[in-house]
DNA sequence: GGTTTGCAAACTGTTGACAGTTGACACCTC
DNA sequence: GAGGTGTCAACTGTCAACAGTTTGCAAACC
């Protein structure tokens, strides 16, 4: 078809839309802890300062709204909700459900290859971990993601990515710090293990319980901060 | 507070904004079947039959994107996404996470009253199913929903509901029947004998068995319908 | 002094109009 | 007639202004 040499014609380059852009923004502004639970946004100050006006802004917000990222109140405003035991408790339930499966699927389908990156990536995160003593694993999600996009399932990686984002936020009041690195890290081994055997069950039990352990720990900090 | 005794003050009789009983009525629309897979929408006479403007309505279909009922492309407009095979066994896996969750949870939290009910509900559907020999189920989505409820997480509960929808939809297109009734009906007793003797493993086992049959059901007609 | 009542400012909900893009049809060329 | 080009109507994206609601404050009243 395209007969010249013209680096790209790139019918990608359109930026996309005011909404979307926006959606973007106001999202990292709460995932980067700008807008914090229990705060109010006020519409027109935030279209100002994203230099867009009200109507665009109103339909990214109605998109944070179904993902749980916002809450609005008729003629009240729209608020970032504030994460109690509950509703965390509730999260990590729901990411049960879905890495679990994913952790199944994942089982039945991955390609030599994929355990084999996946294996890499493992190691790497070893070596990091037992050379500086770190407390935090940063890579922790990375593993979960990369066992979603295994599964190759689009409505579960979709849903996958919303939990995190909501759990993000969820655990960021209360100055959350992993502080199991090492134990996390043993539990992804026995996770891909389970994976190489390509045993659905065994993924299941191992990721489970991988989770659990999580929640048990969430649970316990929620405990000390506030007796709820 | 209040001292007299008039009926309600009612706070709620307030009718909601225009964006959410437009919300509601194009997915009405949509899952009445209205609207059919592969349709377009065109903002401006959807609005104007509707009675708002399209501002409200723009809003409402941004929601539905995110509820996966509609489908937009920049400039282009507002598609019915139609489903095909791939996307409906996707969407059906993550319904197994889902409700399999969900059954795990309701066998520990499930009252002795959730369980009481939960029978009256399959003996009283059991003897239509025996007396009326009707190939038709109506009431299996029914099961499934109560059992996500006495599972007692929103979350799942709300996930659950967007799946269903979703589902709805994508088996509309091939004049979808279960014609297994009856398989259902046992399947389902299954799940409640699990649930009463309080075996998250069995009610696992036993949510799982009965949507992987109704999963190679909707397998088994979509290679019918089309060898994709 | 404490409670109620009545503004008034601030903000959300909604609208109608304008700007930019897309897709189709007609026309022109070879 | 096939292929390319220009034009136009239809529709989406965006905006600025208007309408209705909420809330805080202040004055009035008991």
């Amino acid at each position: 078809m395209a007969s010249t040499d013209i680096p790209v014609p790139r019918p990608l380059d359109r930026p996309d839309s005011f909404t979307q852009r926006t959606l973007r923004a106001v999202r990292d502004l709460i995932l980067s802890g700008h807008f914090r639970p229990g705060d109010r946004v006020n519409e027109a100050e935030l279209a100002e300062a994203l230099g867009v006006s009200r109507g665009p802004l109103r339909e990214a917000l109605q998109q944070l709204t179904s993902e749980g990222l916002v809450h609005r109140i008729p003629h009240r405003g729209t608020f970032i909700p504030e994460f109690g035991a509950t509703e965390t408790v509730e999260l990590y339930e729901l990411r049960e459900a879905i890495e679990v499966m994913a952790a199944r699927l994942a089982a039945e389908r991955a390609t030599p290859e994929d355990l084999a990156e996946l294996r890499r990536f493992l190691d790497a995160t070893g070596e990091v971990l037992h050379s500086s003593d770190e407390a935090h694993y940063p890579r922790d999600l990375d593993f979960h993601d990369r066992i979603v996009a295994i599964a190759g399932n689009r409505q579960l990686q979709a849903r996958c990515r919303e939990v995190h984002q909501l759990l993000h936020v969820a655990r960021s009041r209360s100055g959350f710090r992993t502080e199991r690195a090492h134990q996390a890290y043993d539990e992804h081994r026995a996770i891909l293990q389970a994976l190489e055997t390509r045993d659905p069950d065994a993924a299941d039990r191992a990721m489970r319980a991988h989770l659990r352990t999580g929640l048990a720990h969430v649970r316990q900090l929620f405990e000390l901060s506030e007796p709820d």
